[in-house]
DNA sequence: CTCCTGTTGTACGCTACCGTATAAGGCGAA
DNA sequence: TTCGCCTTATACGGTAGCGTACAACAGGAG
């Protein structure tokens, strides 16, 4: 048997490398190949076409944003939240894996194929928050409520553009998440009440 | 003179209809030609090239998203957090600006030039944040924080599909604008204190 | 060394799109 | 009605990308 010159794996590489940079449409082909160094004759060895190519692309990522941080946060421990904080950091700070998300994110608003794939994602990441909150937080509505600030300040950030005088975004992400994630009275709602 | 039967404003309209439905990338020349009927021999007669074309919807854009909606919020009137409600709705329950202005958000990751745009933009609208939210926390760290949450709430909701068991995201959101935009202690951080 | 197998390079036809040039044609003015 | 201008259609050349066909070739098995 010949040699895997470059293997399957690399195109799915490659190709999560232009999404991360331009968005599923700077995944073309002929691009990934230059940048492999090689044409686009083997390409079609592997995938049937661009479309085969993109699966693939999402299933890597959807293995590797959840399963692996899973796997990795069941052997490391901690309570609820320790879980959480190790679980973001790995998905939202990781080089690797945070850009795809953002990419995946716009894709999904115009594809129903790649919207069911992160919500099954989102899903999953959101019961290990609502786990974490629930900890600390009594009333499941304002636990809600949380999770989805927790996971809105995660993601966008990096969709906005706004300067913060005499702060670095980091600083007021650090504080905006010690608003989130600590233990305080609710709002004045109906279900207000107190820790 | 010959009736403009085609104006500039109809090919900035439909470039910003394509935009807010496939992204930068669906901007097209001879797909806005085709779905106004037309073809693009007279796209040129107004505009040098393409990178014109998204330079003037950027320009739409930035004037429609805040220049509109700031003078419709001063002859409104109202304190401060009616302004911040009005501006909120105005900007991101239109059904028009919404979805433009997601798909700018994710252009401007990959475009330096529209990376400034949205900077501006975003910098205008935190500012009437900070005012409102000033106006009932004293503490501007968490002003600062509480500003991003808000500002990310209106945007990430629309990034992310994890689901709510038992609620709309309507309903969460409505709870978490609730535990940020009311007046409640500061968290337990180095500058905890009790109202 | 030689053959076989699987990988890669090259060439092709096709489509979509850009921007240009130019011809056709509608509409108002005279 | 006729003229002239402005808008639009058509046609063109060029590039980029898809997917196919096939030839070249490298490396292991024999």
């Amino acid at each position: 048997m010949g040699a895997l010159r470059t293997p399957r794996q690399k195109w799915i590489e490659e190709g999560l490398r232009a999404l991360s940079k331009g968005g599923v449409d700077a995944v073309r082909v002929e691009v990934l190949a230059k940048a492999l160094g090689v044409t686009k004759g083997g390409f079609y060895g592997y995938f049937a076409d661009r479309e085969q190519l993109l699966t693939e692309m999402l299933d890597t990522w959807e293995r590797e944003s959840v399963d692996n941080v899973l796997s990795r946060i069941e052997q490391e421990g901690g309570d609820a939240l320790d879980k959480v904080r190790l679980a973001g950091q790995l998905t939202f700070s990781s080089d690797r894996v945070l850009p795809i998300d953002l990419a995946i994110r716009d894709w999904a608003r115009r594809d129903q194929d790649v919207a069911e794939r992160l919500s099954r994602v989102d899903n999953r990441r959101m019961q290990l928050l609502r786990e974490a909150i629930s900890s600390f937080c009594a009333d499941p509505d304002e636990v809600e409520a949380r999770c989805l600030l927790a996971f809105c300040l995660a993601i966008g950030r990096h969709f906005l553009a706004a300067e913060h005088p005499d702060r670095t975004r980091d600083q007021v992400v650090a504080r905006a998440a010690d608003l989130i994630l600590s233990s305080r009275p609710a709002a004045g709602g109906p279900g207000a009440r107190r820790a």
